[in-house]
DNA sequence: CTCTAGATTGACTGGTCAGTCAGCCGGGAT
DNA sequence: ATCCCGGCTGACTGACCAGTCAATCTAGAG
């Protein structure tokens, strides 16, 4: 080996691809773009991975795990719904803030491309669907949230919501600063819990 | 001319195009088979038009206009904000029903693919989603929507959650019968003017 | 020192398509 | 009748790129 353990040069391939496919998109993405970004023959690539759509494959399950175990935790924890809500949308967007080239990829590229990869990884993508209306439909049954919104229904406006958020940081269309961060992850949280229209009462949510 | 007045042929090629966008994805769409579909010479495809591109490009702007222009009248109009934004709702799910192809088309190949295509339209599709933040931000001025809601952010939620629905549709992982469009055109507005947490007192919003 | 296996190299192949172009066809004008 | 012209045709070209493969290198074992 030239100097690290094999499966450094994997690693690094890998890297490159994240960048790479930030950069131009997994469509206009050559492997040889991400074999010279890794520094590395064009053939390796191919010693490593059994294709290009592998490659991106890889990195959105690995990365999707991490989201649907984080939110089986946070569903079994014991705090009020809407911090779970609120922990849901701080880990997704930590996640964008630690690694944002990761993230662009996996929202871009599988998430947002529900034709080509998004159709494969559905089961996945479902998953961490259903756990946010299992953490809805769990509240209801609580008595904590009302029951006459779909548990799935809000799911999807949560992770619609999300969603949106993350591409419009991923294309620059609304400012990233860290205060962006803090206060998306709250704007989330309220905006579904408590609704557009005004509450005749104050429920007494101590921040 | 064969048997129409030309231009007819150039719609024919554009609702080939729909067709074959809709079934195969723009990206493995061939002008071929858009030709194919038209039953026209692949000549005659670019007789009509520049590109491939085009063609979606034309599709997309010549129906996003559209919405744009409802959504201006229904800000302009005269009732509730709760029914505006259903309005909004309901122009959308409508389009889907009418033309599901042409929706299917704009949504999967620009409104979520902001890499490509969602890029060169992004000043008309912003323009549509600021009309839902001005309908936010008049009925906050007018004191019938809290204002410590971000307009922006609610026009994110809002729309967030009606292409989450119709990506929903389009792949097939929801129901859509008559019922579950009325239905959703309902949650959707329910869920983000009421919230998920209960309200002290009943609005006495007479549905 | 030699052998071997896995790591590494990059030139090459095969297939795919968007877009071009040289020419045909049919109907109206003269 | 003949010319003209825009609509129309489809074979062809040029560019692109994923994936292959035979050859080379390197390090540790014997």
């Amino acid at each position: 080996m030239s100097q690290a353990p094999a499966a450094d040069k994997r690693r690094a391939i890998l890297d490159a691809a994240i960048t790479v496919f930030a950069r131009q998109g997994f469509h206009s993405a050559r492997v040889s773009d991400v074999a010279a970004e890794a520094g590395v023959a064009y053939g390796l690539v191919y010693h490593y991975f059994d294709s290009k759509d592998q490659m991106l494959n890889e990195l959105f399950s690995e990365r999707w795990a991490l989201l649907v175990e984080a939110s089986q935790e946070i569903r079994r924890s014991d705090v009020p719904p809407r911090e779970k809500l609120a922990g849901v949308a701080n880990f997704i967007i930590e996640s964008y803030r630690h690694e944002p080239e990761l993230m662009k990829v996996i929202i871009v590229e599988v998430t947002r491309a529900a034709n080509s990869f998004g159709r494969t990884h559905l089961p996945e993508i479902r998953q961490a669907y259903e756990l946010v209306a299992e953490i809805v439909s769990d509240a209801q049954v609580a008595g904590e949230f009302r029951d006459d919104v779909d548990p799935d229904f809000a799911a999807m406006v949560f992770y619609g919501a999300i969603e949106q958020l993350l591409t419009g940081w991923i294309f620059e269309s609304i400012p990233a600063a860290d205060d962006d961060y803090e206060r998306a992850k709250r704007l989330v949280v309220e905006t579904i819990c408590d609704g557009l229209e005004p509450r005749p009462v104050s429920d007494a949510v101590a921040g």
